[in-house]
DNA sequence: TAGATATTTAGAATAATATCTAAATGATTG
DNA sequence: CAATCATTTAGATATTATTCTAAATATCTA
């Protein structure tokens, strides 16, 4: 996890809708499938990408799995960016 | 111009390192070139997804070009992640 | 103006990404 | 325990991205 796996996670127009769902309510992949004309495999495929930048968190819970953002990733590229504009 | 070119141009390390140079002072095309053991054309590349997003302006002042960061652009990119944290 | 310098553009090769279908895994339930 | 449900993994294909070399453009200078 670092800056890499970070923007490219947030590059991806999907992986970003998934991100403004979750900032909401914490969701089952399902749910999460419900929202987009995408098959579950591809959604997955998106899911473990933002899981591997540490964007969100999974939450096993017998057959289901939850997932929620980590907001503190969010944290680490703001500062990052806002490292940008101080000290000149 | 858009989230998607945005996060995209950061998405490469390279490109995150123009930026970062870029953080400390204009620089000219072929002064970039200088930090990186890659073709002036690939970086002239790199340069254009950065402009392309907005993250880096250019200023052409005869033979040579000047970049600069625009943080104008860093600014919003860091909105959409503080509208992460608020209004659950 | 001819040659040199700075930078970009074109075109090609290779690698990475997104998406699908089909199959596998793991958990629940009748 | 067999069938079903939720999700992921594997493998394939099509698109996009990165990088290179070679050539083009634009500007300066001797």
């Amino acid at each position: 996890m670092g800056f890499q796996e970070s923007f490219k996670a947030l590059s991806d127009p999907t992986r970003r809708q998934i991100i403004q769902l979750l900032k909401k309510e914490k969701m089952t992949a399902g749910e999460i499938v419900n929202h987009f004309q995408m098959t579950g495999a591809s959604i997955s495929h998106h899911l473990s990408i933002l899981k591997n930048a540490g964007l969100v968190i999974d939450d096993k819970q017998g057959k289901y799995i939850y997932y929620e953002l980590n907001l503190s990733v969010v944290e680490e590229i703001m500062s990052w960016l806002a490292s940008l504009k101080e000290e000149k």
